[in-house]
DNA sequence: GACGACTAAATTGTCGACACACCAAGGGTC
DNA sequence: GACCCTTGGTGTGTCGACAATTTAGTCGTC
């Protein structure tokens, strides 16, 4: 396992962006979802507590908020574990994503401002721009497709939904991202199904919305369950 | 606020029930719940600590779980206050409901065992004649919906689906039916949907079954607006 | 009398140390 | 030779104490 530095923990500034667990929060959480901590590897609270320069009390409260994230799984006296990530799960989250991205769609459609969606039809003309060069696809693969669907969740200004999707969610599938390399060509398709999404947003067409979205999802889905094969 | 007691926390057997850490998190959860620490109210650590004769830390640890279920809001620096119950996040987890005990439902239709089945129909055999006597309303009120919906849940086998619901958000929606005293007379309408659901289980119809579960959180979204006023 | 700065008390954040539980290696018995 | 018990070591669970931050109260000044 690659050292996970200490460096991003006592930076010039002490206390630089809350509190010590936050940091520790937010270091752990980056190097669980880029690898740095290879699945189902062990979290030895001594080691890592030497490793970062913190206390095992500090890093004890990080674990725990990891653990409410599911990206490590803890049992009473064992310690603690890298999630194992498992088609069956993936598939699993994805049926989540239907059921949760779909709804915030349909809220999405009444409740978000003309500014925002105007906003995001901006967003997807550069999509399109960058995927008509054939360039930035790469961009296009990580984050634009994960910057449409986190604006559509923000627009349903449902806060429960919001903390769910944008907050636990989002990391786990991140993980799944980087981890399986998920790149799949389905990229022209998704571009379009956006510009289909965008359509029923500017019609205000909730049942439309739920429906692409869910739509949209779901062949992701079956093109993931098709690909692991 | 009435003293949360720290009887259940010494039991004549030591560690009755895992960690510490996690009885003290059951203890706080079910005083949350059923309003022995109103809503809002500050959470002072070392008080706390002191009533139920434990380590600040260990007090640290349960709240941060808390933190996790929603059930405690916490600020750096300020300390963390029971959450507070709005009309608002109300209506917004009934549309989180609708989507995820929809997918539920829908996932249940197919991957439910014929036993599961049937026990879901002995139980809303009892149910009805609980209903017809007229008596054990009071349960039906409390429990029986609950069970009803937690057990077509965990029929989705859908994991994250199922710690979704029956972990993190049961909780906080018992903690609404406790101080909201959420009763209404739809009871008999309830049970009727419930019938359509499990005929639509029946069936293995995932469609019908979806969108029955949604009709019917709906409808008893709709039922709480109009109460709410 | 009201506003602002300073002081003191209380609370949260962090740490190091002790107690107990689990795990692996070694020795004894059948 | 295989199995069970013992025994040491590592790691987790829990605790009490120190440091930093917020808050409340007080005093002084305008």
């Amino acid at each position: 396992m690659t050292e996970p530095c200490l460096i991003e923990l006592d930076p010039s500034v002490p206390n630089a962006g809350g509190t010590l667990t936050d940091r520790l929060f937010d270091a752990l959480q980056r190097a669980i979802v880029e690898g740095e901590m290879p699945q189902g590897s062990k979290i030895s609270e001594p080691e890592l507590a030497r490793r970062y320069g913190v206390s095992r009390g500090s890093l004890r409260e990080a674990i725990a908020r990891l653990e409410a994230c599911k990206l490590v799984e803890r049992k009473p006296n064992l310690g603690a574990r890298v999630v194992e990530l498992s088609a069956e799960q993936l598939i699993e989250i994805f049926q989540l994503r239907e059921a949760l991205e779909g709804m915030a769609a349909r809220l999405a459609a009444t409740a978000m401002t003309e500014a925002e969606i105007d906003a995001l039809g901006a967003l997807l003309a550069q999509h399109g721009q960058q995927i008509e060069q054939e360039q930035g696809q790469a961009y296009f693969q990580k984050q634009g497709d994960l910057d449409f669907h986190f604006r559509i969740v923000q627009g349903s200004k449902n806060r429960q939904l919001i903390a769910l999707l944008c907050e636990d969610l989002y990391h786990l599938l991140r993980m799944y991202r980087v981890q399986f390399g998920m790149r799949s060509k389905r990229c022209r398709q998704a571009f379009e199904e956006h510009q289909y999404l965008l359509n029923a947003l500017r019609s205000r067409d909730p049942e439309m919305a739920e429906l692409v979205m869910r739509q949209h999802v779901r062949s992701s889905r079956r093109n993931l369950e098709q690909a692991l094969r």
